[in-house]
DNA sequence: AAGACGAAAGTGGTTGA
DNA sequence: TCAACAACTTTCGTCTT
């Protein structure tokens, strides 16, 4: 790493970069940010590593310019705080921060200082709107138990749609849930929209309508929802084996191939397909007990279920 | 008796005129 | 804005284990 210390002063891409693209727009201009500690898709926005580490070198400091020019302090930079956490604040102290007190004009001075300093950290209409909507990105990521990375990357769509002036006329309420919606869905975390509106007190209809119109807006590509990370979820809800999980996943691999996805529910196909590994792997559940974690009815795991037969024996001799 | 199956009618959302 | 449409649900009777 050290032998590299001639590039060390920029934060161009490195080469391995280079070779990534983003999983969801495959865009290639990729982002490595280390104050952030992510590699973000300046095209979507999508937050691809988070937490990486900072391979550049140490710095040396050999006289007083050199020293403040590559000095790092603060916190990190997030997208979750309104100003991304990097404004400062005044101590509220009156007092010098060596050594004593201070003269009343010094304390009018600081006085007034906090006071703007206030006034411009939480400014205008669209500032107070924006600290307020993240902190709601932020009760929802809790409540749905979501990674830190679709705050992230929820964050970002919403500034994005705060910046396109698209919450003009709409609530912050619906736009967030939107915001976390397309955000698990560009990052391929399974989240149905029933479960967004359900813990956010919202109508349903009401945030599709949100979601489409930020789809559209801000021209996000949204990859198609992959039955495979339902069935994956379905598994762990189930609690059965490895072997029956993996066997779901390659079920509907298979079942892709066959275009048996296409216009059907994600949630039924991959519940169809957890039902029949589990068949399979002598680890039977009952319809039902599927059909309630996956909210789909029993009728329509029946039909899935039938249709992965029929075709997957012509394929496949299990 | 519980679970699986399937037919028929009903519901909510999408699409295209 | 409305009707057509496909997917899905609800309901209920029958079959299977």
């Amino acid at each position: 790493m050290l032998g590299k210390s001639k590039s060390s002063e920029d934060d161009s891409v490195s080469t391995e970069d280079k070779k990534r693209i983003c999983p969801e727009c495959g865009g290639i201009d990729l982002m490595r940010d280390y104050d952030l500690a992510e590699i973000v898709c300046v095209k979507c926005g999508y937050v691809i590593d988070e937490k990486i580490a900072d391979t550049r070198p140490e710095w040396r400091a050999f006289d007083d310019e050199q020293k403040t020019k590559r000095t790092r302090v603060g916190a990190p930079m997030t997208y979750t705080i309104h100003d991304k956490g990097l404004s400062t604040t005044i101590d509220w102290n009156d007092r010098k921060s060596i050594g004593g007190k201070i003269t009343s004009t010094q304390r009018m001075e600081l006085y007034s200082l906090r006071k703007w300093q206030r006034r411009v950290r939480v400014s205008d209409a669209t500032e107070r709107n924006l600290a307020m909507a993240l902190s709601e990105l932020g009760k929802f990521s809790s409540a749905l138990n979501l990674p830190k990375n679709i705050v992230e990357t929820a964050s970002v769509i919403y500034r994005r749609a705060i910046k396109k002036r698209l919450i003009r006329g709409r609530s912050i309420h619906n736009v967030t849930a939107a915001s976390i919606y397309l955000s698990c869905r560009q990052c391929g975390i399974p989240r149905t929209l029933d479960e967004i509106a359900a813990i956010s007190n919202l109508n349903k209809k009401d945030i599709a309508r949100s979601y489409r119109f930020m789809v559209r807006e801000l021209g996000t590509i949204v990859p198609p929802a992959t039955s495979r990370n339902y069935a994956a979820r379905f598994s762990n809800k189930l609690i059965i084996s490895g072997k029956a999980e993996g066997m779901a996943i390659k079920i509907l691999e298979v079942a892709k191939k066959l275009k048996l996805t296409s216009g059907r529910g994600p949630t039924g196909i991959a519940a169809a397909a957890t039902y029949l590994s589990t068949v399979l792997a002598n680890e039977r559940k009952t319809q039902r007990e599927i059909a309630e974690v996956a909210n789909v009815t029993e009728v329509t795991i029946r039909n899935r279920y039938k249709e992965l037969l029929e075709k997957l024996l012509i394929e496949v001799d299990i």
